[in-house]
DNA sequence: TTGTATGCGTTATCAT
DNA sequence: ATGATAACGCATACAA
C-alpha cells in the first residue's frame, strides 16, 4: 500500500532518487540516501513486485508445471527446486495437472497428458513466468507438451525428441548395473529381475545396466528369469512366487521399483522363504516405506532432490545466458543398503 | 507480446472498446465486437495478467505457505488446493519453508519455524498475493507465524490460539473412537495403545478418542497398555515387543500412526507373532505405503485432498465476503479396511 | 547529486 | 456505441 511515492514525499525527494538507493544504482549522497532508508523503515515499506514485473518485463518467477504433484518423485524435486530458486531471489508459480486423478491411477498414455497441457501452458504463459519446469510422473517422451519457443524450459523426469530443449534425469544404466554388480560381488550367480513394463525408457534402461554386468563379470544370462511386471505390487508378488516355484530359485531379485519389491519380499513371506537368509532382494526408487518395510529394503536411490536443483540452475544459466548449458544433465543414482541382501549360501 | 493496443490499431478501435470486449464490459455493437473478437484470435492475443494485476490490485493467485512440501501431508492437500483454485481461476504461488531438511527430520519445536517464517512471509507478501493457505506439517500450534492482519489467511494441518482466524483440520477425536470402536465390535477387549508424543495435540486427542470408546463399551481401561511412542518406526518396534511379553498380550494394538503400525509389525515378525491370527493391528494416516506392508494394514485414512479443497474454499469465500465462512472446519477421517485385523479369537 | 517525465499493459471514468 | 485519458507502482533516460 505504501508506495515509493510516499516515501519519496516523507523524504521530500523525487521518487527517481528513492528507487535509485532501492536499486543501488544512481548516485546518491549518503546523506539523503540514509534519510530515505530511515524513512522506509518507518513506514515498514515493500516494494511491489507487481509494478516491477511490468516495468521490467520479469518476473523473477518460474512456472513449475508437474503432471501431478502426488506423484512420489514431485514433492523430492520440487523441494530440489525450491532450494535453489530462494538463493537466487525467484519464486514458483506451482500447476498442477493433475493427471493422476484425472485420468485414473494407470495406463496414463502421453495422449491424454497432452490434452490436458495446453490449458495448463496457457494459464502460466499469462502469468509471465520467466521460465517454465516441467516435472513428469515417469520418465517418458512428451515431446510437444510445451510448444516451441514459449519459453526457456527445462524438463526433468522427462524427456522429449527435440534436440534444443534441455533436460536433467538419472542415469538408470549405471543404477541397474550397479546394484547388479554388487549382487554378484555379494555372491549371486544366479540374479532374477523384476522388471517394469517394457514400453519404458526406464526398465529398457535398467535391463541393459543389469546385462551389461551380466556379461562384464562373466555370468550367465538366463532369459528365463528374466519377468517383465508392471511397476505394482501384484506383479512383483505373482513374479516372485512364480521364481520361487522354480527348480532351482534364483538367490537374489532386482526389482525394478520398491513396490514391486515389496511383492517380492510378500510373496516371499507367504511361501516361508525368509529375507534375505534364504533370498535377497534389491529395490529401486528408495521410496520412503523402504525402511518400513520387513526386513528394511536394499535399494537404489532416486536423486530426486539433485534432480530439482539442477532443473532450477539449467533454467537460471539459460535465463542469464551465462554461457553454454549442459544439454542434458545426468545424475547418478546412490545405493542404500539396508537388509534385505545376504551374501549368497554357495560362497 | 502483442497488447490490447495492438489489436486496437489491427481493429481500428481504442483500445477501451478492446478491454470491453474482453472483459464483457460496455456496450459494444455486435459488429465492431466480432471484429475484435476476429483479430484477438488472429493475433494469438494473450492478456497480461501483470497489467491487469497493477491495476484491479488482485492477483487472482494465492500464497500456499507450507512448512515442508516434502512431508507425507503437503502433497495432498496442495493437490485438494489445487483442485478447487483451478475451478475458480486462482493460481498458486508455492512457498516451501523447508524445515525438515533445515531443521533436521526430528524436534522442529515451532520456535525454529517461527523464525523461518518471517522472510518466507515477506517475500509472498511482496508478490502480492490475495490470500495465503498455511500448511504445517504437524498439527500444531502456530500462533503469531502470520502477522496479524497480513492477508486473509486459513490454516491447515495446525491452528492458533487466535479467535479470527480459520482453520481446516480433521477430528481426530472422532477417528479414534472410531478405530477404537472397530476393535471393539470384532471382539477385542484387550487393546493397546501405541500413542505420539503428548506434548501433541493429536496425541491426546486421539487418546481420549481410544478412551471414550472403551468407556461407552463398560471395558475396563488397562493404563499398562497404553504406550507413549514418538511416531517413528523404532518405537513402535519397541513397545510392541514390550507388549508381547506379557504374561497377557493385548489382541490388539492401535498405533497412532502407520509407521509406528509398521514398527509393530516387524516386532511381531521378529517374535513369530502372526498379524492379524495372533493379533490384530490398526494404524493412523493411510501412508502409502500402509497397503505395501504384509499383511496390508488396516488404517484411518485422513481426509488430506478434502482439507485442501475446504482450505481453499473457505479462502475463497473469505475474499469474496460471501456470508460468513466456517472458522474451524472439522473433517471426518475414514476406516480404511485391509487384512491386518481380525476377530479377536476368544468369541 | 537529484528531479522530470515517460512508459510498461491494463481498466474505468468521463466525454462524445 | 465508442474514444481519450488517467492511473496502478515502478524504473530509467534525460535534463538540470
Amino acid at each position: 500500500m505504501t508506495s515509493i511515492k510516499d516515501i519519496a514525499q516523507r523524504a521530500n525527494v523525487s521518487t527517481a532518487t528513492v528507487s535509485y538507493v532501492l536499486n543501488g544504482t544512481g548516485n546518491i549522497s549518503e546523506k539523503t540516501r540514509a534519510r530515505i532508508l530511515q524513512v522506509i523503515e518507518a513506514m515498514n515499506y515493500q516494494p511491489n513486485h507487481i509494478a516491477k514485473s511490468l516495468k521490467l518485463k520479469k518476473t523473477k518467477t518460474i512456472g513449475v508445471v508437474v503432471e501431478d504433484v502426488t506423484s512420489f518423485n514431485s514433492a523430492e524435486i520440487i523441494d530440489g527446486i525450491n532450494e535453489y530458486a530462494e538463493d537466487h531471489g525467484f519464486s514458483l508459480l506451482l500447476t498442477n495437472m493433475r493427471v493422476l486423478k484425472r485420468l485414473g491411477n494407470e495406463r496414463i498414455d502421453t495422449e491424454h497428458v497432452r490434452q490436458l497441457a495446453p490449458s495448463a501452458i496457457k494459464e502460466i504463459l499469462s502469468k509471465k513466468v520467466d521460465g517454465l519446469i516441467y516435472i513428469g510422473i515417469h520418465t517418458r517422451d512428451v515431446t510437444g507438451i510445451i510448444p516451441d519457443n514459449a519459453l526457456p524450459t527445462v524438463y526433468t523426469y522427462c524427456y522429449t525428441t527435440n534436440e534444443r530443449d534441455f533436460f536433467v534425469n538419472y542415469n538408470d544404466h549405471l543404477a541397474a548395473y550397479e546394484a547388479t554388480t554388487y549382487l554378484i560381488r555379494k555372491g549371486h550367480r544366479n540374479i532374477a529381475v523384476i522388471s517394469g513394463l517394457f514400453n519404458s525408457n526406464p526398465s529398457r534402461e535398467r535391463f541393459n545396466g543389469y546385462y551389461q554386468a551380466i556379461m562384464d563379470n562373466q555370468l550367465v544370462f538366463d532369459p528365463t528369469i528374466i519377468k517383465t511386471g508392471d511397476w505394482e505390487f501384484e506383479s512383483g508378488r505373482r513374479f516372485t512366487a512364480e521364481l520361487l516355484g522354480a527348480d532351482e530359485p534364483p538367490t537374489a531379485i532386482l526389482a525394478m521399483n520398491d513396490i514391486m519389491a515389496a511383492g517380492a519380499m510378500s510373496a516371499c513371506a507367504e511361501q516361508g522363504v525368509r529375507v534375505p537368509d534364504d533370498i535377497s532382494i534389491v529395490g529401486f526408487d528408495d521410496r520412503e516405506f523402504s525402511s518400513y518395510l520387513n526386513p528394511k529394503l536394499t535399494t537404489m536411490r532416486l536423486p530426486l532432490h539433485e534432480m530439482g536443483v539442477e532443473a532450477m540452475r539449467s533454467l537460471t544459466d539459460l535465463l542469464s545466458q551465462s554461457g553454454d548449458v549442459e544439454k542434458d544433465k545426468k545424475l547418478q543414482c546412490t545405493l542404500i543398503e539396508r537388509n534385505s541382501v545376504a551374501p549368497a549360501k554357495s560362497c
